[in-house]
DNA sequence: GACCCGTGGTG
DNA sequence: TCACCAAGGGT
């Protein structure tokens, strides 16, 4: 949960998580979809995929124990280099490098390097200090400390160097280069998208599609996405007869790589269709809906249903 | 090796 | 508003 995200941002994600799967073999007998339930909301849902692999593959290939050699470890899916090290760092005091975002950012200043820190090249510049920096022992203490210094001092805006146990060692601080250092990530376009966002209604009930298991939003539980000129074709192909349809108001949703621009349209249907060509819908009731596997906006759009219905 | 994969915080 | 990025990994 923590790769690339927010301590804070987690803390309630794997309070829910550990009270529902407590341990490995809880995991393993979970179903996908009840896992990325747990994980609506949180993104990158491939991680919670491969827990769920991970789980299984323990519970069958080690008898529900977790390994205790990193290569075996570093197979798992979902686990690289940086999380392998954590683990047996943290865990077993093993004398590891951890590399996440935070160390990168103490390290770039730190050692003075220039580049973008997702550069092949300054990534593996980067694992060769932290892996020269490593103390012989207390390597447990050395990485929380170097992750938790990221996290707190050695901020990304306003570094506290005053305060900065290594400021006189720190090749940035001593160059006056805090500010520059670590370099930006080099600028791109970012593509913008349109999609309608059909929310099929039958009474009480939406329907929501189950999304390829590869891909954005790769097994969740999405609206039916068409474009604008689609959407007629879409209605007819399937046989709905609509009793009502109203456009709502549109919001972008960013991604990483894209923005997206979502027109939903509330679509009220005269009867369930009968869909023989492709299996993957389910009809369910708003609250159940919401307890399901769906990505961020979707909640936004049933959230905002739910409020409308109730001022009904 | 380049690209893909989410969402929310922050200044 | 918007750029930038966070306990990175997979393909």
């Amino acid at each position: 949960m923590l790769q690339q995200t927010q301590v804070a941002t987690v803390i309630p994600y794997y309070l829910r998580f550990i009270e529902s799967f407590p341990d490995v073999v809880t995991l393993a007998a979970a179903t996908e979809e009840q896992v990325l339930a747990h994980w609506s909301g949180l993104g990158y849902y491939a991680r919670g995929r491969n827990l769920l692999k991970a789980a299984r593959l323990i519970v069958d290939n080690y008898g529900g124990q977790f390994p205790r050699d990193y290569e075996q470890i570093l197979v798992l899916p979902g686990i690289g280099r940086s999380t392998a090290a954590a683990i047996t760092a943290l865990a077993w005091y093993e004398r590891r490098s951890i590399l996440d975002g935070n160390v990168k950012r103490v390290l770039a200043r730190f050692c003075g390097i220039d580049g973008w820190t997702g550069e092949r090249k300054v990534e593996e510049l980067l694992w060769r200090k932290a892996e020269k920096l490593l103390p012989e022992s207390d390597v447990a203490v050395y990485t929380q400390a170097l992750m938790d210094m990221g996290a707190t001092v050695c901020t990304r805006s306003r570094p506290r160097c005053v305060n900065c146990p290594v400021k006189t060692d720190c090749v940035a601080l001593q160059a006056d280069r805090v500010g520059q250092l670590p370099s930006p990530r080099p600028r791109k376009v970012i593509p913008e998208r349109k999609s309608s966002f059909l929310l099929l209604k039958h009474g009480n009930e939406i329907m929501l599609e189950k999304r390829p298991a590869s891909g954005i939003w790769g097994g969740l539980w999405c609206t039916p996405q068409v474009d604008e000129a689609e959407e007629a074709n879409y209605l007819s192909r399937h046989n709905m007869q609509i009793t009502r349809r109203i456009e709502l108001d549109t919001f972008t949703h960013a991604f990483t790589h894209f923005k997206l621009h979502i027109r939903p349209v509330l679509l009220e249907l005269a009867s369930k269709p009968l869909r023989t060509e492709q299996q993957g819908c389910v009809w369910l009731g708003l609250d159940e809906a919401l307890g399901a596997a769906i990505p961020s906006p979707v909640r936004q759009l049933l959230l905002t249903m739910q409020a409308s219905q109730r001022n009904d």
